[in-house]
DNA sequence: CTGAATCCCCTCCGATACTG
DNA sequence: CAGTATCGGAGGGGATTCAG
């Protein structure tokens, strides 16, 4: 009697990419992987070009999606805290294998430009 | 938006959603990582929603990002097939965990969805 | 079949100001 | 400190048409 979907099925990715998608979303689930818990401001320093109207928003978004947990303290001045959640913690490895994707990405994107920036290309041509 | 400034040190999350960020290419590449090999009418019966310009733009991007190769066949009617280049390939595990999250996350939502939403403590009292 | 080119709506998001 | 409210521009991306 399980009353499953009435709607389509959706694909993974997709249901991956719904709450994944959000311009920062990976950021902040990044950063909250790595570091366990942490308040706004200590997000909003740590994603330094996003703005407090998105970081907001994108927070919500991931708490919504039962993500993220939020913690209030009632005290002034406010005091609020994030962490992933038991569910949120289940990313850990896709944010590793990405983030680890990211560092050996960049790697050979450094290996590319290492034709140009500042070498002369008489100094080049010894080279291989 | 991929915009990349030259000389600053990019952290790894922000190098992979630089080439990862569009709306469509993690379904493209996914699916790419899946079947090998597809064309361009392949890819877009493959993902629905997607457009035409939509699909040849990301496609393009990809390319260009050196996650994707294209070859053009000489002949009427056209025949263009896409696969991942040996750099994309490096993406397959990201993919798969990310395709395998995603499934897990859809269960999950699936039997979420039982239980009653009027249920919402949202503030203070989180326990795990 | 694969793609480029146009038009154009509508969402996203940045800037700014205000509140508890 | 941690948000919310509002406005407005930029551009993502959809529909359509043209081309090889």
């Amino acid at each position: 009697m399980m009353v499953k979907p009435k709607n389509s099925p959706i694909c993974p990715i997709t249901a991956a990419l719904d709450v994944l998608g959000g311009k920062w979303k990976v950021f902040i689930l990044s950063y909250l992987a790595e570091h366990g818990t942490l308040r706004f401001g200590e997000l909003k320093r740590l994603i330094p070009k996003v703005t407090q109207k998105m970081l907001a928003q994108q927070l919500k978004e991931l708490e919504e999606a039962g993500l993220v947990n939020r913690r209030v303290y009632a005290q002034v001045p406010p005091k609020v805290e994030y962490r992933l959640t038991a569910h949120g913690q289940t990313l850990c490895p896709v944010l590793r294998s990405l983030r680890e994707w990211g560092y050996l990405h960049r790697e050979k994107l450094g290996a590319e430009e290492v034709t140009c920036p500042e070498v002369s290309a008489e100094k080049l041509i010894a080279v291989e």
